[in-house]
DNA sequence: CCGAATCCGTAAAGATACTG
DNA sequence: CAGTATCTTTACGGATTCGG
């Protein structure tokens, strides 16, 4: 997930940048932030966060877990009883990272239509991918 | 870059994760927000950039600098002088989108250590990169 | 000075079958 | 239920070359 960036630039500016881009390395990844949200809500178990963010494989559910759970986001809970029952919960630093993200939702949510008229402008005055 | 997403969820938990998504998606590239933040400052040229942002090559900073562009996050004003000249230029909507990301910047401050100890700790229980 | 085009290596992501 | 192992496909990113 191209982490492991120390933010060693020269100029003060892209200092800054980088500091932006090792918020977004935490939740970079495509599957981190729907994993994220469904256990902002509380306990998940495994099998409800296949089901929950529908689309992702069993794979990448794995990996995308540990990688949230070795940055200290999620907290992994084994039950040892027979049929095995671990859950995923979001840590208080997990769940400051979703309040910071709801401004980026805001934007989204704002820009959106903008965002679709630009990219359809552009489109059709270059080489416009529908034709 | 993996875009063209248009939030099709079932649960509004995960249409919720969407959304922010979506403004991940703008800006998830490894040099849309050097970038970004280089043109924050105001116009800026080519070759500047590729100063400035530093490590980027010339193929990924037009990449970017395009994609940037159909987003409407990035104006693109040519001067049809003998030595070509070109200014970018940060648009309203990405100056906005900044400050969002001022936001995580907190974020990633705050717990930089604990994420780094969490990393550390993690490695050290399972099998540790380093040994 | 600003970019387009091509080739190539790596890493992310998907599908599926198997296991304790 | 909660993963792991293996294989394949795709996208990202770097190096280089060429053109306006």
């Amino acid at each position: 997930m191209s982490q492991g960036n120390s933010c060693v630039s020269v100029t003060a500016v892209q200092a800054r940048a980088c500091t932006v881009r090792e918020a977004l390395d935490r939740v970079g990844g495509k599957w981190s932030i729907g994993i994220l949200v469904a256990a902002s809500e509380g306990p998940v178990r495994f099998t409800e966060l296949e089901r929950q963010v529908e689309g992702i494989s069993r794979r990448m559910l794995t990996l995308t877990l540990r990688n949230l759970e070795r940055d200290g986001l999620l907290h992994r809970k084994v039950y040892p009883t027979v049929p095995p029952k671990v859950e995923y919960t979001a840590t208080p630093m997990a769940l400051e990272l979703y309040e910071s993200l709801v401004a980026l939702t805001g934007w989204a949510e704002r820009h959106r239509t903008a965002i679709s008229e630009a990219r359809a402008a552009y489109d059709q005055e270059h080489g416009a991918p529908t034709g």
